[in-house]
RNA sequence: GCGGGGGUUGCCGAGCCAGGAAAAGGCGCGGGGCUUAAGACCCCGUCCCGAAGGGGUCCGCGGGUUCAAAUCCCGCCCCCCGCACCA
């Protein structure tokens, strides 16, 4: 039944253009919503996001604002990609969610063969689906994110953060696959969606061989600092290769030199070696060699042939002083801190990182345990040829924290570890003293110059001075394993050269974006906090691809522009795309120079005319326009933006334009969820907007996603509830039509109506005003309904004294229904009406006193008839003292107060004891009794005795002499004594 | 781990920032009316006890402050979201 209505009332917005925003001399409102992505179909996700907005643009038209509510598309970067071509390859699963979730037809689904026609479909679709469900959007702004004109004003972006210096180029690790040799997303993947990019620090241990000569063992931590306690290094008993890395000859698993060949190095394999060839060798470790140097120089009779002691390093990376240090080490014992052990382990993965493992007896669990077995393995040492005094080395402790002695030690024991096969037991242990040392831990002396440092903040310090003393290394590996790509590919990290950052980490820009953020509104407003620290959290960002839709950097045009990059200032575009559509600009008019003259303001517009070819009134008005319009009054979008697209929204906009065209505010919702489901666009289940507008209705659709949630909590799409809403809906749209006639002569009860709508009036702009659109939905429509029907049955029948107003009340929720209903009695369209105000002036409060009070009477007596039935109900009033002694205790701060003042009066004195009992029950709830004092009881029954009687379905009798005595006391104002017979 | 949010009566969710309601509203459920009947609609009820409008117990758990706490303070447990180069 309401669909026809839509359709009608769509029809009348669009042919008479009322939503078609220009200048004019009324205050404006420039709302904005993310333009959606179109690798799909817009679902009831987008429509939570998307109504919201549009409910405020309506309800700020309908305020007196002039406001502009533009739409565009997106369509940059890969899925699109993506999804043709799975289309094209006729991919089973994608043509099943395609159709079943996204209800494309089959035969127009395989079509979508190129990302053109993928773009093509969608939008269309976009745009109906948006008309469909009725949103103010003024159409003549929409675009695409591929549009020639489009791909210049991202050009001039661009240009812009070259000019401020906010782009850099430097490298990068990112997800890839080998097989597709492509970057993977995360909804490329089979496998692996929660691992993240680690970077290991490498520190190499050096020995020494006589066909290779040093050898690096690149020993890969996440906690460099225990660099400290080295006691031996671990290789698993199996095949290894050396390869030559950068020049230097590197110990790797086989894994490992493969993952090192992405990681923008030079690696060539110069052999494979078993690794028991190494055990029982000895490994020099450059950071204690150099904390020990004084005393390795004193020890070597050549001494005085050595160079400065400060040159160590230098020395150990060209080789010779590794050779002196080991046969040193295997003369004596003084060094064997320096020069450690090469042992087996089984616990070693080689396909972690480099595959080789230096051993931390003292603060890792594994490699305590792994060390106590191999004590106790007799026959592993002589397989190995592993001389006993190498495996009898005590844990060096590096690391304070309260209550452990040598943590990995102590955790192991209280864990009763007996092996390292124990895996889960040692995972856990590791857990335990990781996060003690962590947060607690302090660097002990014999960590040289980092001691008394907090474990927290040492790594990146030590992993950047091994670096840079050529010790060092990162490794880049994934935090959870396997990570597969779609193809069924393991994934590896991938350091991607010449890459162009926006340098988002540049400190003055960040401050400038954290001031605004304390200046601007955020809503709700406990995001702004969640705000400052994504600003702080903010790293370069890559803005290059490789591959993809979008426009090409223009200086490197090798590169296409990211597509996060280039949707962070569109809403400018909004008011040039006015003038493209119309033809009055053309993608070749959009210079560098005629945009920095329409959104900058720079420039001379006789210059500007001649190098964009567009005359000088055109360009003045679109300049006019965009110092209308701008800045964005209000972005509404989903939480999932938060920390990449609003950031980068604030971020640009505070780089390129001045601080009046700063936006002025943010809010954010939650998803929708379905029948307690998350939606998913790529796997299902999804709801699509259209589906639900089609088999609910547009008002219906929109009423339940703005009541179902608020803010940043999720909404549930529930069919039963939907269902409700709209019964819920028709009964309005029925009450309505059957009360809408002229306004009768107002009595107590219309006014006792109006006054309550006054109320409700408050609260939902109130509400409104913080995007709370569930709290206004429920007083706007539930709460007013409540009080209708409470005037219904009162007998009210002149319901028509709200109506205008309600109508109004609804329209930015359920703008159909109400252009529908307001015709009824209108020639004008509601959605340009003015809003309901409160008035002050209509509130009656002694209307609500009466109300409230026949309610609780009616309330009680029912109390009171579930235990005695009769047919006659006997009230009797409290006695006039009560009523003095009201007075008095209502002026009275506390019930003492109250009873002294009370006393001094001496009608009361003889009665104190009750003037007691009395004083509790008001001061229980003394609002209740104020409003008791504005009425007169005794007329509000008579007169309305006819409606108790039918509301109890008992005979009502006013005869005090007819209650007993002790009844009749206890009668309270407002509470009169009942007695039923 | 870090950061943000949260645990309320069968469910969803107000309220808690500004302490004084067995705690709005919706859904569900039960009863009644209407109806040939079902649905829809309207009314009533929906923590426990109660032959008088009352009493008792409640807002993750445990303490504390207060005449008074879901609301303030402290400790603990649990849940959700983000941690990126992806739209």
């Amino acid at each position: 039944m309401f669909r026809e209505i839509e359709k009608r009332w769509q029809r009348a917005w669009e042919d008479s253009k009322i939503f078609q925003a220009d200048p004019s001399d009324k205050p404006k409102f420039f709302i904005t919503i993310p333009y959606p992505y179109l690798n799909g179909n817009l679902h009831v996700g987008h429509c939570r996001t998307f109504t919201i907005g549009d409910a405020i643009a309506r309800f700020k038209r309908m305020c007196g604002y002039n406001v502009l509510f533009p739409m565009g598309f997106h369509v940059t970067g890969t899925p699109i990609i993506g999804l043709s071509e799975l289309i094209s390859k006729r991919d089973e699963r994608t043509i099943e969610v395609y159709t079943k979730y996204h209800d494309v037809p089959r035969e127009i689904l395989l079509e979508l063969t190129t990302p053109e026609k993928v773009v093509e479909y969608f939008s269309k679709e976009a745009e109906k689906a948006l008309r469909n469900i009725g949103y103010s959007i003024d159409w003549r702004r929409k675009f695409t994110t591929t549009d020639l004109p489009y791909q210049r004003f991202i050009e001039w972006q661009f240009y812009k953060l070259k000019e401020k210096g906010l782009i850099a180029k430097g490298s990068h690790p990112v997800r890839f696959c080998p097989n597709c040799n492509n970057p993977v997303e995360d909804h490329d993947l089979l496998m692996g969606e929660e691992a993240t990019i680690v970077d290991f620090t490498i520190v190499k241990l050096y020995t020494f061989d006589d066909r290779y000569g040093k050898i690096v063992l690149p020993c890969a931590t996440l906690r460099p600092e225990t660099v400290f306690g080295v006691t031996n290094v671990w290789i698993k008993p199996t095949k290894y290769v050396l390869a030559r890395v950068d020049g230097e000859v590197w110990l790797l698993s086989f894994e490992g030199v493969e993952k090192l060949r992405y990681q923008e190095r030079d690696v060539e394999v110069v052999g494979e070696v078993d690794a028991r060839e190494f055990f029982g060798k000895f490994a020099v470790n450059p950071m204690l060699a150099d904390m020990l140097i004084e005393e390795i120089l004193e020890e070597i009779e050549r001494y005085e042939d050595m160079v400065e002691k400060t040159e160590t390093f230098r020395w150990i990376r060209e080789g010779n002083f590794v050779q002196i240090i080991l046969k040193l080490a295997e003369r004596t014992n003084k060094f064997r801190r320096v020069a450690v052990p090469i042992l087996p382990a089984e616990f070693v993965d080689t396909d972690s990182a480099t595959g080789v493992v230096m051993s931390v007896p003292a603060h890792a669990p594994y490699d305590y345990v792994a060390l106590e077995d191999l004590k106790r393995d007799e026959g592993k040492l002589n397989m190995y040829g592993i001389s006993r005094d190498l495996v009898e080395v005590e844990p060096i402790v590096l690391i304070r924290v309260e209550g452990y002695n040598i943590p990995a030690v102590d955790v192991v024991r209280e864990l009763g570890i007996e092996s390292q096969n124990d895996r889960e037991l040692l995972d856990k242990a590791t857990r335990i003293v990781y996060k003690r040392e962590f947060h607690k831990g302090i660097l002990l002396e014999n960590t040289g110059k980092y001691a008394g440092m907090k474990v927290s903040e040492i790594k990146d310090v030590l992993q950047r001075d091994l670096i840079e003393f050529g010790v060092g290394d990162i490794f880049y590996e994934f935090s959870e394993k396997p990570v597969v790509c779609r193809c069924g590919t393991k994934c590896v990290v991938k350091v991607v050269k010449d890459q162009w950052f926006i340098v988002y980490s540049n400190d003055d820009w960040k401050g400038d974006v954290l001031d605004w953020i304390g200046e601007m509104r955020i809503i709700p407003d406990y995001y702004r906090e969640e705000f400052r620290n994504k600003v702080l959290w903010l790293k370069d960002k890559a803005c290059a691809r490789r591959r993809g839709l979008g426009t090409r950097i223009p200086w490197d045009r090798d590169w296409l522009i990211e597509s996060l990059s280039d949707s962070t200032i569109y809403m400018a575009y909004y008011i040039l795309a006015k003038f493209i559509n119309e033809g009055k600009v053309k993608s070749e008019n959009l210079t560098r120079e005629l945009l920095d003259f329409v959104l900058l303001g720079v420039g001379d517009v006789e210059e500007v005319s001649i190098s964009s070819g567009l005359d000088v009134e055109t360009i003045e008005e679109i300049r006019r326009d965009f110092e209308y319009w701008y800045p964005v009054d209000m972005r509404s979008s989903g939480k999932d933006l938060v920390a990449n697209h609003l950031l980068f929204f604030l971020f640009h906009h505070i780089a390129i334009f001045p601080r009046e065209y700063w936006p002025r505010a943010i809010a954010v919702n939650g998803y929708v969820r379905l029948e307690g489901e998350k939606m998913s666009k790529s796997k299902g289940p999804l709801l699509t907007m259209k589906r639900a507008v089609e088999e609910n209705g547009a008002d219906v659709t929109r009423l339940y996603i703005l009541y179902s949630a608020e803010y940043e909590s999720d909404a549930d799409w529930r069919r039963k509830e939907v269902e409700a809403m709209k019964r819920h809906l028709e009964r309005f749209y029925e009450l309505v039509r059957e009360n809408y006639g002229e306004v009768k002569e107002i009595d107590h009860l219309d006014r006792w109506l109006v006054s309550r709508f006054q109320r409700a009036v408050r609260e939902t702009r109130d509400a409104m005003e913080n995007l709370q659109t569930r709290r206004a939905v429920n007083s706007a429509f539930f709460e007013v309904m409540n009080d209708v029907r409470w005037y219904l049955k009162r007998g009210g029948d002149n319901l028509a004294v709200i109506l205008d107003d309600w109508i109004r009340l609804l329209a930015p929720f359920i703008p159909h229904i109400c252009e529908e209903l307001w015709h009824i009695k209108h020639e004008s369209f509601v959605s340009l009406e003015s809003y309901p105000e409160f008035d002050e002036s209509k509130v009656d409060e002694k209307a609500e006193a009466i109300e409230n009070y026949l309610m609780r009477l009616i309330e009680d007596v029912k109390e009171v008839m579930k235990f005695f039935k009769g047919d006659v109900v006997y009230f009797a009033f409290a006695e006039d003292w009560k009523f003095e002694a009201l007075r008095v205790a209502l002026e009275c701060e506390s019930m003492k107060s109250a009873m002294s003042r009370l006393m001094k009066d001496g009608r009361f004195k003889g009665i104190a004891k009750d003037v007691s009992t009395f004083l509790k029950r008001v001061f229980k709830d003394r609002e209740t009794f104020r409003e008791i004092l504005k009425i007169d009881e005794r007329s509000v029954v008579e007169e309305n005795r006819e409606f108790i009687e039918r509301e109890l379905g008992v005979r009502v009798v006013l005869d005090d002499s007819a209650v007993p005595f002790e009844r009749r006391r206890s009668a309270m104002p407002g509470k009169p004594a009942i007695y039923i017979h």
